[in-house]
RNA sequence: GUGAGCGUAGCUCAGCGGUAGAGCAUCGGACUGUGGCUCCGAGGGUCGUGGGUUCAAAUCCCAUCGCUCACCCCA
């Protein structure tokens, strides 16, 4: 009955470990950094949420919300919630941030804020996708969304600046930009059914997929990725030819906006993005360095989202990145190692004999007080073998506290990379472990 | 959900019908107050799991689970 269960991670989730978490520490201060200097300020969100939240923004007709939610019955029936409803309701946790972040908005009334609502977000988002490389069940985005009355193309372009300089921070150098505009409610809809009706010509030369998508979301299938179903995509009408006048002139101003940052981009007539609350500006960032899933990042405009969740009109924009992508890019490029690299430890006390053993915690604690990074041995080694560990532990310093140097009032220090020794009194061992 | 590849020590892997191995790592010793080098030694495995074939299976067969990559979709 004992029998021993070795325990392993869920599948599509992992550890990030030593020094790995170093780097994820490096790149999310990089973000912060980036995004406060853009005066955008960080929102710290629940990780789960009313499923209807996900349901009525990200689209229910979506992958993300029809197969790939982690949902829960919140309070299971209990003697509280039984008399009425007979189970809690349904909370998910949370697949993107953005239906959050909106859902905030509204909630505390940011509409009435003076000038732009300018926010960014960091955290686990959890989508039950088959995992493959750089996707995994839970993985990590860092988000910013800019709400308010402006929807000028100047906004957006902004975002992507920022973005771009994010990839510079990070010595990313390989990059594309992907930019479209899908229309909005003027255009779309016609523009939805013109397509519904090509679609349906072509419908049996096109996969199961695709054929179902002529009903649910004729859009998606611009984005279909099968070989087979190239010559058929590209024949498509195409949403540039179909935008109204204000989408039309906002899309140009777009890219205007980015020529004169001198941002090189790629119109991509099918770029449609999968979630259903975009209008207008849609983009990505993808990096050749990736496996499959190449996108670094992507994003854009969602104008209707606010009031469709019950709030007042909102003019919004938003990108998220993925962190577990960007980590693996630098990774890949290897020109941050140094930079990147956790602190390394400073210190290691050696004391040898009982009696030397409080003068050496003494000699520790005031040593981290100072803000160094020290290990001090918990049980007596020998001298070798103490040198050995700080050797391998990679210390910077060796301190020895012996007898001979509690009675002289002065530690042996030691610069393990040169060697150098020096007899120092304990007020004087800060400033050596300095230079 | 579908497909392919791979599962042997903490890590990287060899062995591919005949007593489970190497390198690295870990621990100890040579070396009693001065690290890195060297040498010696030790621990660590139900060979993913279950079944089958065989005198004999890590090895061949079947199933299953897991991992990885890809499809799909997305960050």
């Amino acid at each position: 009955m004992t029998e021993k269960k070795k325990f392993h991670s869920v599948r599509g989730v992992r550890d990030i470990l030593p020094p790995d978490s170093s780097l994820w520490n490096w790149f999310e201060q990089a973000a912060r950094d980036t995004l406060e200097t853009y005066n955008f300020r960080e929102i710290r969100l629940p990780i789960f949420e009313d499923t209807e939240l996900f349901a009525r923004s990200v689209g229910a007709e979506t992958d993300i919300v029809s197969k790939e939610m982690y949902t829960f019955q919140d309070q299971p029936a209990d003697l509280e919630s039984a008399n009425e409803m007979g189970r809690g309701k349904a909370v998910s946790l949370r697949p993107e941030a953005t239906a959050s972040v909106v859902r905030a908005y509204i909630e505390h009334g940011m509409q009435t804020l003076p000038g732009l609502v300018k926010l960014y977000y960091l955290g686990p988002m959890f989508r039950r996708e088959r995992p493959q490389k750089g996707r995994y069940r839970q993985f990590y985005q860092i988000g910013a969304e800019v709400l308010g009355q402006s929807d000028h193309p100047a906004i957006d372009a902004e975002m992507i600046e920022m973005l771009i300089v994010l990839l510079g921070r990070c010595k990313i150098e390989s990059w594309t930009l992907l930019v479209n505009s899908i229309g909005d409610a003027n255009c779309r809809p016609a523009y939805v059914a013109l397509l519904r009706e090509e679609l349906r010509k072509v419908k049996n030369q096109l996969g199961a997929d695709s054929q179902r998508r002529i009903d649910t979301n004729p859009l998606r299938v611009l984005d279909s990725k099968l070989a087979e179903e190239q010559a058929i995509v590209a024949s498509l009408p195409k949403i540039a030819d179909h935008l109204c006048d204000d989408c039309r002139n906002h899309f140009a101003e777009l890219r205007r906006q980015l020529d004169l940052r001198s941002i090189p981009y790629t119109v991509d007539p099918r770029l449609v993005r999968g979630l259903d609350y975009y209008t207008r500006t849609t983009f990505e960032i993808t990096s050749p360095h990736l496996g499959a899933q190449n996108a670094l990042a992507g994003g854009g405009r969602y104008d209707g989202l606010s009031e469709m969740l019950g709030g007042p009109p909102a003019k919004c924009i938003g990108f998220a990145l993925g962190e577990d992508r960007f980590i693996e890019v630098i990774q890949a490029a290897g020109s941050l190692d140094r930079a990147t690299a956790g602190r390394p430890l400073d210190a290691f006390i050696v004391w040898l004999g009982a009696a030397a053993y409080p003068a050496a915690v003494r000699l520790a604690r005031r040593l981290r007080q100072e803000g160094f990074r020290v290990e001090i041995p918990a049980e007596e080694s020998k001298l070798k073998k103490a040198l050995s560990l700080a050797e391998r532990l990679g210390a910077r310093f060796a301190i020895i506290v012996g007898d001979q140097e509690v009675a002289a009032g002065a530690y042996a220090v030691k610069r393990l990379a040169d060697g150098e020794q020096r007899k120092l009194a304990e007020s004087d061992v800060a400033g050596f472990l300095r230079g």
